[in-house]
This record gives structure tokens, sequence and C-alpha cells, in this order.
DNA sequence: TGAATAGTGTCTTTCAGACAATATGGA
DNA sequence: TCCATATTGTCTGAAAGACACTATTCA
């Protein structure tokens, strides 16, 4: 297991431009159009000219590595490269059903879709060459068990993240580098403030199973004994259940379920 | 100054529905349109259904009180209600220009939208009862020097967050409410683990002054003599500069400036 | 028995929080 | 002088982090 430190996903520092971002305008005379009532402008078959898609990160730990679903592109622009996961959002819908609706159409991975967090919006004018195209990015994780998605038919794959902007690892699209990088960063920080671990294995699930989720997603090691307390002393993140689970050697491990639900102040602490 | 922990801005769990919400479709099916390329079906001509809008919550600490920009609506739907400014997304413009656009225009303050952050989406189906309008939300800060905007010409106004949900506040339109409630606690969370805090405050500032913004947002009181040494323990935090300065009473004051940049770990500790 | 993992006990360090004490100006 | 605010000093308790020790299973 790769716990030497490297990361070779990358910061927000090196992030690579778009390719196109045009002229920038700030031409602040533009809103007197609007008058001071938002999109007050609008009569029916005025259409807007930003197209809003929906692009969904979608995360899992696999043996002890924390993989992301991508599809291959198959057309132009960018054709042979990899994407998140995305489908245009339709007049009646809500974002996290066009988060589902991409995910499952695209890589027949049916997960549990309750816990779709907003990421960011990607905004950049170039970022797609065809047109203006806003992406709203979200959050999605699979407990341990999400298999990778279908066989030779589908375009769907889970990556290791810790390949992605390396040679070993998938040439993305557009700038779903960029995308890829804000959901890992994202995960990791919710992992210390909230109960988005507990989403990311099945239950029912041993103290240990939760802490090799934490030091997948964080690339650390942690002490497993200070991690236990932590965790025990958390209300609402796990509940015990009967029983015990022994894996291959060593003590039986007490099973847990996921809790009520819970916010972690003081947050679990992240070394480094 | 309301120190008494009432909080008037409404927490998640209350948040009105939408008007009018429409039928949910979670149709999976129509994914396969797009095929495994995003938003591939696009032509020239063939114009997205989606309106995008930029709306912006713009908070400033006055006297001790925090506030927030809003405009009043002159026009139906919602016509005499408060929203926060906003604007459609021109074609080739990024959010942050159209925020500063949106404020420029609609209120005469002019402020360095040097630290605009994404805020959240608001994407209910039925949030505009006109047409379908995705709102993709930002948080700015002014400094304590920005003056209520403009005179009687001006639709804008600076709202004390204390009021707004309450009898004494503005009524808000369309979903605003939750627009402002979640840009208040974002606010609130951005204090705590960022510099957020020094763009509320003119240079040169002295401590006190930091601590009153603190105290303003979070509406709480802080300790003088811990916040002092939390803030001067955080590397990038604050500059000190020559000279002191004594306001009414009492032992002068050193002086600050805003430091190259900090991200606060351990955090800015949150009374509550 | 030895290896491996689970779980408990305990000590040290760090930091938040409370509050006393001192510093320095204006009324 | 007193009062108000700034700044420094110091103590206490909570929690992180390290690590020794016990518990329980399989090979």
């Amino acid at each position: 297991m790769a716990k030497d430190g490297k990361k070779s996903v990358r910061r927000d520092g090196d992030r690579p431009k778009a390719r196109n971002p045009g002229k920038k305008r700030t031409d602040l005379a533009r809103a007197a159009d609007d008058g001071p009532d938002g999109p007050g402008g609008y009569v029916a078959g005025d259409r807007p000219a930003v197209a809003l898609v929906v692009d969904v990160t979608l995360f899992a730990v696999d043996r002890g590595v924390l993989v992301i679903l991508l599809v291959e592109r198959r057309r132009a622009p960018d054709s042979g490269r990899w994407a998140v996961p995305g489908a245009v959002l339709e007049p009646d819908e809500e974002l996290t059903a066009a988060a589902a609706r991409a995910v499952v159409a695209r890589t027949g991975v049916l997960e549990p879709f309750d816990r779709v967090e907003q990421l960011a919006v990607f905004d950049a004018p170039g970022r797609d060459p065809r047109t203006r195209v806003v992406s709203s990015a979200v959050l999605a994780v699979a407990p341990d068990a999400a298999p990778p998605a279908g066989g030779a038919l589908a375009s769907g794959r889970w990556w290791p993240v810790a390949t992605i902007g390396t040679d070993a690892g998938p040439t993305m699209a557009f700038d779903h580098l960029d995308i890829v990088t804000t959901g890992v960063e994202r995960l990791r920080a919710r992992l210390e403030h909230s109960d988005l671990a507990t989403a990311l294995v099945d239950e029912p699930f041993t103290i240990g199973d939760l802490r090799r989720v934490y030091e997948a997603v964080w690339d650390v090691e942690l002490e497993p004994a200070n991690f236990r307390r932590k965790v025990l002393a958390t209300p609402g993140l796990v509940a015990q259940t009967a029983g015990t689970r022994v894996v291959g050697t060593g003590r039986p491990a007490d099973l847990y379920v996921r809790g009520a639900g819970a916010v972690l102040h003081p947050p679990m602490p992240r070394p480094g």
C-alpha cells in the first residue's frame, strides 16, 4: 500500500489553464440590460446561451486503494481521453437526479445516491471547445462493494486516484483533471468533518475497516488505538451490532453499522 | 450588541420548499440520448433550456453588526421583495466577473472582488416561477468602510443579517432566504478556517478590530487575550505595522495589515 | 507457540479557555 | 484619580499522539 506520502494528484497551484479562455470581458455596463430583477429579460423562446451540465466524481475504496469512476470518450473532441460521467441538466431535473442518471446510464454502476454533495462549478469560458458549457460538479461515494463497472461493453472504469496525472493513469479530457483534483480534496476534507467515510464501507464493518477507508483516502497511516477511541467517542457516527468478524489472523473485531448521522467536532484529526 | 445567542437566520432544517417543484423526473433512460460524451448533442443554434444566473451574497461588518447587501425587486414576480444581487451569466463571462457586474450595476457598491468564493448551486426546478433558472451563488465580502450603497436612487441596501427572517427584516424573494442562510453559514465556517476575516476590515486594523469582526459574524464574545495569541501565532494572517491607534479610552493598540495569506490550522476556535 | 490484528491503559504534549495582572491612554 | 481597552502571564482541562500492554484467533 502506498504510504510514502507522494501525491500524484495535482494541487490547485499548478492546475492547467483552459485551452481557449477567450477574451475576458468584465464589461460592467452590460448589467444595465437586466434591470434589478434578475433574469428579467426572459420571454418564452428566448433561450439562454450557456449550457449547464452535471459532472460526477464518484469515489470508492477498493482493496485499500481510493478509486474514481471515469468514462472513456468515444467522440471528438478529446476522443480516447477519460472524463468523469456527466449529463446535460434537463429542464425539470435537479442536480442530484442528473448525477444519478449520468452514472447509471454511462457505466451501469447503480449506487445509492443519497449522499451526493455539491462540489464546485467549473466555469472557464474555454473549457469545452464546442460551446459554452458550465459544469456543476458533484461528489458521490460508493460503499466498498462497488465493483468495477460492467464488462467489455461498459465505457466506465474505476481508476486509482493515485495514478491520475501520472503516466500510469488515464489521460484526462477537457478540464476534468481539475474536477478530479477538486473532488479528491473535497472528499479528504469531508472525511475530517462529516461521517461520509461510513458511506465508503459496506455494512456491517469493523473499526479497522473504517480506519482503512481513512487511510486510503488520506494516504496516511493512522494509529489504530487512537482512531478507535475517536470514532467511538463521536455520537451518531457508528452503532455496534451483535457479533464479531475475523478475517485472517488476529482477534475477532466487533461489528458496527452506520450511525444516525454525525458532524465531527472536534474533527477527525488528519496528520500532516 | 446582540450576544444572546438567538439566531434569526433559518437553519437548513426548516427551509421553505420551492413553490412549484414540478413533477420530479428521475427518468434514467434519458441519458441514452447523450451518449458517453457529455453535451454531445449540441449543434449551433440548439440552445439549452436551463438558464444560469449568478447571485451574490456580499457581506460587511458595520459598527459591530454583520450586514448583507440586498436589492429590492421592482418587477413581478415578487415585486417589493428583497433579493441578493444577481445577473444572467453572459456567454463568455466567468462567474466572478458576473458577480462583480451584478453588484456594481445594481447598487453602486464598488468593492474589491478579489476574494469571491463559490457558495452553492440552487437548482430546485420551481425556484423561479417564470422559467427554469439555476443559480450559482457566490460569497463575497467588503471591508469595514463599505458604506450603505447609494442614496435614494439605488435599489440596494445593507440589511443586518440578524433581522432577516424576522418581522423587522426584509421579505425575501424566491428562495433567496435559502441563499442568504447558506451564505451566512459559509461565511461563518470560512472565518474558522481561512483568513477571510481580514478582508472584512479596513487597513490598518488592530487585533481588537479583527476580533470584533469575528464577534459580529459569529454572534459571540471572544476572549481578547486568547484571540490575540491565536491570531499572532498563525503565520501569514496579519503583519504588524509601525504605529498605534487609540480610539476612545484605553491603551493604544498596535496596528496590523493583512498577511500574505493563511490557512488556519488548527482553525480559529468557535464557541458553541 | 508465534504472528497478526483488536482492543485497553496511560503518559506526554499541545492547545483552548478562563482569568489575574500589568500597561497606557483619555475623562 | 478612575475607567476602558490592550497586552502579558499563568493555570486548568480536554484532546491528540505515542506507545506499552492485554485479548483472541489462525497457522
